[in-house]
DNA sequence: TCTATATTCTACCCGGAGGTAGACATTGCG
DNA sequence: CGCAATGTCTACCTCCGGGTAGAATATAGA
């Protein structure tokens, strides 16, 4: 299991931002906290900004803000956002077409994982995450 | 999930050898008959050569043919060889050093998934994937 | 011995993810 | 106004997985 790093970065930063005090972030700061190289998350952020997650507001005591409330914030909104879900679609061996009938030889051992995760991804909010216990992000 | 390219070719081609008749394989027919690019494949069989999963024969009338008993090939260890187990111990959100003290705010969400994916990959062997109904190899 | 069919080895190209640099635009505040 | 702090945009670099090309080597069989 393999997230681009920038999935794992806009993860990290919308949860910095839902539970920081502060109501506008700047980059500088997310990237400094969180320890992500300061020019690459600004683009990640305009992206994240662009699907509507976060606003921004320019100029001195600028930065950004999360748009929306904090469940309707699904994980794989910000993943299919950031690196898009094909992978997750074409699985485990990469065939295009294949379904119940017309089987690989490892489909009866991944259908279960592979539901797994597609269920998580689906079901976990921005706001179930602020509300786990662990708060590790960096 | 994203297996490498060179790991579903793996795959594929270890349960093509094992269910087929003949005994030794040729690169050219894998690369036929499983629409494999034939160079890329030439190398990628070197490599599994190297690390003990088939022999191979030279010159005319030669290929490659699987060199174990297909119940001790774990889908782990093919895809260790190939493209390495660090992407599925360094989880969900990349961190180096985490426990169940420190977690990140996906860690009580993660970590059935991950646990489904890791225990399917240390128990299926090839062995089970020849007896598996499923045989779409392309 | 010669030829066709194999593996094996080396060198190179391509595209995309991650990362860096710098110019430019916007805005608060002294 | 003029400076400093911010977001925004474009261009470029590096690394690596995937893929291509071709020569070298080995061997069965005519
Ligand atoms: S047959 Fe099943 S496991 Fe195999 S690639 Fe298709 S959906 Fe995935
Ligand atoms: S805290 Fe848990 S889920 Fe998060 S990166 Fe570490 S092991 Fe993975």
């Amino acid at each position: 299991m393999r997230l681009f790093k920038s999935s794992e970065y806009a993860i990290r930063c919308l949860v910095f931002m839902a539970i920081s005090e502060c109501d506008l972030c700047p980059v500088q700061q997310l990237a400094t906290e969180l320890n992500i190289p300061f020019k690459f998350l600004g683009r990640l952020m305009g992206r994240l900004r662009a699907a509507g997650f976060v606003e921004s507001v320019r100029g001195k005591h600028g930065g950004y803000r999360i748009a929306k409330p904090l469940e309707k914030i699904r994980l794989e909104a910000i993943i299919d956002t950031v690196e898009g879900l094909d992978t997750y679609d074409r699985c485990i061996l990469g065939f295009d077409r294949c379904d119940e009938e017309n089987p690989c030889p490892l489909h009866d051992f991944w259908k279960s994982p592979k539901a797994g995760i597609q269920e998580m991804m689906a079901q976990v909010t921005l706001a179930d995450m602020v509300q786990a216990k662990g708060k590790k992000l960096s």
